[in-house]
DNA sequence: GTGAAAGCGCTAACAG
DNA sequence: CTGTTAGCGCTTTCAC
């Protein structure tokens, strides 16, 4: 079983090697008597064509690769990477493509990955989790001309293909939804403002406040670091503000500032009222129920795949883009009284 | 930069294929002077070696795969397998291996994966989370005779090689440590009585029990399925049995068991002391430090690639298998107070 | 509708 | 130490 190939089976069916290699690819051309032969054979044997051999012919590997670069391998206790990869995994199934997967958590992993992150290594395609500006990693990717794909927007955003979230319209009706409630000194725990997240979701709520006729007052913002720890910290230092309204740009963020806010004896929502970013189940069910931002991660990642297949069989130009739509989920953390279906407001 | 051969760095080296192959194989037996000239070519033009001819004509292709069965890719909530696969993925970056990641979530990704999970697959082996008795999936992959390490003793233990730790004992000493606290009636939320882990953790459980005399209640062990709100159920289950200690076989139930036990109206340690197992750091930080058994995650992952790499190289039989030592880590939930490092007990 | 033949780009004897 | 020679197992023209 471990070494058959394709001119075994086609000895086996009485037929020749373009024959069999015609039924296995589902091509046109062969009489139907040859191609039950060859399907018999095929079964019989349990025979599986070499994938080596078949991407040395065809130049198509149907493999693609994901790369989480340094800044993101760290953030695997937010549920944020797993789930990406779920969706990138379950569409690389649907596709018949094969996902191979690279952390990168240091220099010398950067240089290990790279020469299998090429066309020669492999890989037809590659999907980046943008990073920071000047990331080596991308800009070695960029210049290998792999087909590429971005999740999320990177800087120079021009130039390269990739898939978003409307990370500033998310923010900016999280923050409308709070000011509609009333609420009058909003703070923000923003992302890191060198990540294209950090900075979209910061220019949703600053759009909010001006559009809504609210002073932005630069104390009530307060740069995060996508952990519990880093929102905690930020809520601290917020307190002294005293804001009556936080939007933290993740739900983990979320979480820490909660932690903050109990921590000074104060109440959500009555005290303040608190919106999150993701809405992705959490190992850890809080007491509390945030109001988020949901964004679809999975659909984030099929969408992600479809769009690097699309790349790799029709070009990679001209740069393409998909930005999915996120929504405004509302729970207990805001304030918003609402019964049943009743949107509340 | 694309299409470079070995051909043409021979070529250009003014040299044959064959010296240009054992240069960037490191092999010995080349000049240093040609050897120099391949190199400084290779530089040069950017070479890189092409994957799939390597693959094809060693019979080797350094890639790995991942395989997380249906039962378990749904435990993504759970940071147990993102932090395995990073492990994983990092030993495999170490060892110059490519990590391939199958989610197998439903039967036709099965059927879908199955295919390109076996030699013939482009895969040097596999690591396949161990899941329930009697997996498809696990059948095939063992018929198909690829290098396989399971993650996690697998029922049927004897004829694989697996990595696992020592549940038993682990689970022993964390009992131990609550009978030795005092505690009198011990209940367990235990895993899925149809896995290994759920078997072996409740093995230690009951075990302690009776290696110090205290009566087996059966009332006092239900069973959870890794979730929180597995533990939270369970949890409620167990106050009507009034037990002053729980055992949960995981970190995310202990904290819904807690959950739980908040609820009531009790408290963590006074009324019910607590100790899970994981000890992976969650997204979501707690409020109680919780006591719990703490497994290597990432050494386990690095050990697992290790051990299948011994196999793929040194063939498989006889099965190999390593246990992992656990370390109890002792924190306020389980009600032993402590002071600087010093040992409670 | 089918087969022969020429690669895909590399490794690995083997001979020198 | 080096080059020549066969493949690895498939895809893909190109004739027939």
């Amino acid at each position: 079983m471990a070494n058959i190939t394709l001119e075994d089976i086609a000895r086996q069916a009485g037929v020749s090697r373009s024959t069999v290699s015609r039924v296995i690819n589902d091509q046109p051309n062969v009489s139907d008597a040859a191609r039950n032969r060859v399907i018999e054979v095929v079964h019989r044997t349990g025979y599986l064509p070499n994938a080596a051999a078949r991407t040395l012919a065809s130049q198509r590997s149907l493999m693609i690769g994901l790369v989480l670069p340094q800044t993101v391998s760290s953030f695997f206790a937010d549920p944020y990477y797993p789930h990406l990869t779920q969706g990138i995994a379950q569409a690389c199934n649907q596709k018949n493509y094969t996902l191979a997967l690279f952390l990168v958590e240091t220099k010398e992993d950067e240089e290990k990955i790279f020469p299998r992150v090429s066309r020669r290594g492999l890989l037809d395609g590659v999907i980046v989790q943008a990073s920071h500006h000047g990331d080596p990693m991308m800009t070695k990717l960029i210049d290998s001309s792999i087909p590429l794909v971005f999740a999320g927007r990177p800087f120079q955003a021009n130039h390269f293909s990739f898939i978003d979230i409307d990370n500033v319209s998310a923010s900016y009706n999280a923050v409308n939804h709070l000011i509609r409630l009333g609420r009058k000194r909003i703070a923000t725990i923003a992302g890191p403002s060198h990540s294209t997240v950090g900075i979209d979701r910061k220019a949703g709520y600053v759009k909010a406040l001006k559009d809504r006729g609210l002073e932005l007052d630069e104390a009530l913002i307060v740069e995060g670091d996508f952990t519990e720890a880093g929102g905690y910290y930020a809520m601290q230092h917020l307190l002294f503000r005293k804001p009556d309204a936080v939007f933290a740009a993740s739900d983990i963020m979320a979480y820490g500032a909660m932690r903050a806010v109990k921590q000074a004896n104060l109440h959500i929502p009555q005290d303040i009222a608190l919106i999150g970013f993701d809405d992705l189940p959490l190992a850890n069910a809080s007491q509390l129920s945030l109001t988020t931002v949901r964004q679809p991660v999975i659909k984030f990642g099929v969408a992600a795949v479809e769009l690097l297949i699309d790349l790799i069989e029709n070009g990679t130009e001209p740069p393409r883009r998909i930005i999915l739509e996120t929504e405004l989920i509302i729970r207990e953390s805001c304030g918003a009284s609402y019964r049943g279906l009743d949107h509340p407001l």
